[in-house]
DNA sequence: GAGAGTGTTGTAAC
DNA sequence: GGTTACAACACTCT
C-alpha cells in the first residue's frame, strides 16, 4: 500500500488506525525537512517547531484518547490532535492504482494542507486540516505524561474498569451523552460512539447519569467498550467522505445503528423512527421505543 | 443567498 | 467543585 488517507473525522477507533498504519511506515525515520503552510497549526511559532524537528528520528507513536504522540529520538514528543477534519497522510512515493478510484494524494499538498514532513528517504507525512481546530505540538516527556494522565479510563486500556465507569456515571448529574463525551472521565469517545453505546445499551442519551440502575451503566460499559472494539476491527467509521480515498473496503459506516438515522425505523423494534435532538451541544440520536 | 449544521475541546459563566 | 453554552474555523446542506 502506497499511502494512509483518512477522510473521517476521528474518534478513538480512527486516531487508533492512524497510529498503528503509521507505526508500521515511520518509526525510524528522521526528518529532514519540515514545511509549515499554517502557522495556527503549529502553536503559531513555525520557526521553533521546524528548528526542534530538523533532523530528530521517529522512534516510536503512542496514543492516549483521540491524542496521538509521536516520540522524538531526543526525548521529546510530537502531540497531534486532529479534532473534527485533521488528516494525516503518508506518502511513500509509489502509486497503487487497483479499483479505478481516484488517488488524492496525487493532489497533496492541497488547500487544505498545512504541514509537510519530509524523511530523509523522501517519504511525505501530510497533515491536513480544513477547519484548522487541529494541531501539532512539541512537548518534553513531562509534559507528554502530564497531558496523557488527564485522560479518564479508556476502552482497550488498562484504566478499562467498569466498576469505576458505573461510580463515574452514577455521581454525575449530567446527562449521560455529557459524562460520555467529557474526555477526562470517559476517553476516546466521540458523537457518534456515545450515540452507538447508548443505543445499544437501552439507555437514552438524555437520562441523567445518577439516575441510572446499575444493570444500566454496566450495559453502558460493556457496550462502549464493545462498539469501540468492533469499530477497530472495521478500521474506524467514515460518515460523510463516505469512501475512503483508496476506495477501500471495511469500515464501521454500515454497522451504526441510530448515528445519522433521523427519521428511519428503527433496525431493533423495526417500528418507532429514530429521533434527532440536540444534547449537550451535539446531534443526538436514539430510539424513543427501545431505550428507556 | 442566508442560516443551520458538522465527527472536538478549551474556556468562561452560572 | 460540576454543569452548560459557546467560540475557534471553513466548509456543505437546506
Amino acid at each position: 500500500m502506497d499511502m494512509l488517507a483518512f477522510e473521517t473525522m476521528p474518534e478513538l477507533p480512527e486516531v487508533e488506525t492512524i497510529r498503528r498504519d503509521l507505526a508500521r511506515r515511520i518509526v525510524g525515520k528522521t526528518i529532514q525537512h519540515v514545511e509549515v503552510l499554517h502557522a495556527k497549526s503549529v502553536g503559531g511559532r513555525p520557526d521553533l517547531f521546524i528548528k526542534k524537528l530538523f533532523r530528530k528520528k521517529i522512534v516510536g507513536i503512542a496514543r492516549r484518547g483521540k491524542l496521538m504522540a509521536l516520540e522524538l529520538h531526543d526525548g521529546n514528543f510530537v502531540l497531534v490532535h486532529l479534532k473534527m477534519t485533521g488528516q494525516l497522510i503518508y506518502d511513500d512515493g509509489k502509486r497503487v492504482t487497483t479499483g479505478g478510484h481516484p488517488l488524492p494524494i496525487d493532489e497533496l499538498p492541497n488547500t487544505w494542507t498545512r504541514v509537510v514532513i519530509t524523511f530523509s528517504d523522501k517519504t511525505r507525512l501530510f497533515f491536513n486540516d480544513l477547519r484548522l481546530f487541529g494541531y501539532l505540538k512539541i512537548v518534553d516527556e513531562a509534559e507528554k505524561d502530564r497531558v496523557f494522565s488527564e485522560f479518564g479510563i479508556e476502552p482497550g486500556h488498562a484504566s478499562w474498569d467498569c466498576d469505576e465507569f458505573v461510580k463515574i456515571v452514577r455521581r454525575s448529574s449530567a446527562p449521560v451523552k455529557a459524562i460520555l463525551l467529557d474526555q477526562k472521565r470517559i476517553a476516546g469517545l466521540g458523537n457518534i460512539y456515545v450515540d452507538e453505546a447508548c443505543f445499544r445499551a437501552k439507555v437514552r442519551p438524555q437520562r441523567r447519569g445518577n439516575s441510572l440502575r446499575i444493570v444500566e451503566a454496566q450495559a453502558l460499559c460493556k457496550f462502549s467498550d464493545r462498539v469501540i472494539a468492533e469499530s477497530l476491527k472495521y478500521r474506524g467509521t467514515t460518515f460523510r467522505h463516505f469512501r475512503d480515498s483508496r476506495g477501500k473496503k471495511g469500515n464501521f459506516s454500515d454497522k451504526l445503528r441510530v448515528y445519522g438515522r433521523a427519521g428511519k425505523r428503527c433496525v431493533t423494534c423495526r417500528s418507532s423512527e429514530i429521533e434527532k435532538i440536540k444534547l449537550a451541544g451535539r446531534g443526538t440520536h436514539y430510539c424513543p421505543n427501545c431505550q428507556q
